[in-house]
DNA sequence: ATAAAAACTGTGTACGTACACAGTTTTGCA
DNA sequence: TGCAAAACTGTGTACGTACACAGTTTTTAT
């Protein structure tokens, strides 16, 4: 802390140039002979330099722009959970010049997430933050971006044949078991499960409940499980027809004692149920938002998978400033752990997820 | 984050004084008129000045002394993470002058405490961290900093009748309470429980263990159940006497099927009942220690509940940076969340904790 | 061999704050 | 009223980096 730091103009000196060859290697901007570079180089290594944190950002001058593409949100929902997350980095480094814009597409139409990402393609920008629905659609935006050499940084999930700096996201196949695993501890009878996943135009489903399905499947093989297992209908475009769709489906399966929703939508089967007065059948959701912990504090839903998107928001953010701004090596691979949350844990949970990014 | 900033010379401008005098103003360090003061601070109100806090850190000439007071303690101890975290901090705030040192007391010995307590205020110092173990010499040694005006904050656990800066801790009766309802899940007869306490020198017990007792008696008694409850005895100054004190415990009392330790030496039970080869015991413990979490790989201790020793470190020592060099206002009581770890969870429950303090 | 171009190097400035210090005004008191 | 002391105010500098720009050396092409 307080023995003298080493600075730029030391470095200088020891290796016999000046300070502005010495920035040139720190920075990797060219135009220093290979004598010279070999000189600081040898320094550095000696002297172990870290650049004044305060100091770069002061004297910064070039203009960062970075985008974050996701699929549309309101405030409380998953993905806006992300973004607040983001924001959080934005607001630690407020002295810094650097611009922040959210692009978002219908993550329920393939067409438009396409659309969205051939428009980033034609905006100037540094960096790229990804929350990815569409696996191939999101492979060729990337491959376009790799060309560009615009790095890019996933949060939610990762996207395979791509090579972003960082990913950020939970592990969806352990969510999915975890969902199992739950549901088996909660279900004290024989009844059937009932698994709810939207389907979206253009493709099957979104990548991470696919994962999660196949978590929960691998699960109830594991344990030989024998319940009968049912696919209910979802409606993500048109949600006023979810509550006829519902009644169809339980007026042929009445013997369903426990939903899985791979989604964040488990609020809507939960006021579904409560519309009706179901009142024995389980069901866990993935997320905390705002709809799923109201109807986790009412107890319809048993248990909600917390994927930490605050988090991801958060690191992502920061590893990409670390990376673009302050040449700082960073981590690829990065997995949230999944918080299992019960209507006697959301409190104190949550107040604590706040304290933890607080200024 | 990219339109201008106000900054001091701004203010000085609209306010019609000198940039010393706006300083003065938001420094809080005197000799301003009343006129001056006022025509400042009207400013100030309107255009919400917010210091540029790169620039503060550079300028900043005063050099603080930070004293961290805890029981003593050796790598991976949950001390030790409490002072890891505090490192963290450090760490992030390395360009500021800064001098830190931590002072430990023998936490079985109320006499060493105050004698540390007492060198502690003969040190010229401008902020403690407390860790405090003996709830009247604390009060009393928080007493004599009060009127020194030296700030302090608490981890682990909060004192009554003091007035900290702010306080970091896990609620540690709900820490109790969770240990009641694990046992009671894991225990799948109605054998006897064991309860494992320190007693210390000069004083009956920690603060934390007699509320973690309490909770864990409350959970028994809500639950209405009846199970035998023995006290366990156990030596902590002299650990090596412990195994013959638990052989004796265990001739006695013959039906004990669950184990409850209240302190972070879980370890030290799991590690006799293997020594012994006893096996059909189920064992809780708290805090996620090198030994402890070995005990829980092996199998050998059920759960761990963990309190986040490490957040509480880098919480405190960041919001006392806050208070006292960037003058910003502080959050009081944060209640940290209790983490229930089991075999199965550890792995990537350790390797997320690590990445949120990554920088 | 010489000019032009390219490659390389050093110098100087801006960034916004904290704080020292010198300079100015007001107050207190005889 | 005068004069010292106290209270107040403004100016100037350091902090360490990024980067622009001017200046110097080396390379290339004729």
């Amino acid at each position: 802390m307080q023995q003298k730091r080493i600075r730029i103009k030391d470095i200088a000196k020891l290796a016999g140039v000046s300070a502005g060859t010495v920035d040139r290697v720190v920075h990797n901007r060219g135009n220093v002979s290979a004598k010279s570079r070999e000189a600081v180089e040898k320094v550095l290594k000696e002297v172990n330099y870290r650049p004044n944190i305060h100091m770069s950002s002061i004297s910064l001058k070039k203009m960062y722009h970075i985008l974050f593409v996701s699929p549309k949100f309101s405030a409380g929902e998953y993905w806006d959970s992300i973004y607040t997350g983001i924001l959080r980095t934005l607001d630690e480094f407020e002295n810094i010049r650097l611009s922040f814009k959210k692009i978002t597409y219908n993550q329920y139409d393939v067409y438009d997430c396409k659309r969205i990402y051939d428009k980033v393609l034609k905006t100037k920008c540094n960096a790229v933050i990804i929350g990815s629905i569409f696996q191939k659609e999101t492979q060729d935006f990337c491959h376009q971006l790799d060309e560009k050499e615009i790095p890019y940084v996933f949060v939610d999930s990762n996207v395979e044949n791509t090579s972003p700096v960082a990913c950020f996201s939970s592990d969806h196949y352990t969510c999915g078991y975890l969902m199992g695993k739950i549901m088996n501890a909660v279900m004290h009878d024989n009844r059937d499960i009932g698994i709810l996943q939207a389907m979206r135009i253009g493709n099957e489903s979104a990548n991470s409940t696919i994962l999660r399905k196949n978590g929960f499947n691998a699960y109830l093989d594991e344990c030989g499980i024998e319940r009968k297992i049912h696919r209910i209908p979802f409606n993500a475009t048109e949600p006023e027809k979810n509550n006829d769709i519902f009644d169809a489906f339980f007026n042929e399966n009445g013997n369903v004692g426990g939903i899985v929703v791979l989604n964040s939508r488990g609020h809507i089967m939960a006021n579904y149920l409560s519309s009706r007065n179901i009142k024995n059948i389980k069901l866990i959701g993935v997320d905390l938002t705002i709809p799923n912990i109201a109807a986790l504090k009412k107890g319809s839903i048993s248990a909600l998978i917390g994927q930490n998107p605050k988090s991801q928001g958060f690191l992502a953010m920061r590893s990409l400033i670390e990376y673009l701004i302050f040449k700082l090596p960073i981590k690829v691979d990065n997995i949230m752990p999944l918080d299992i949350v019960t209507k006697e844990t959301i409190d104190i949970y949550s107040e604590f997820k706040d304290l933890v990014y607080l200024k």
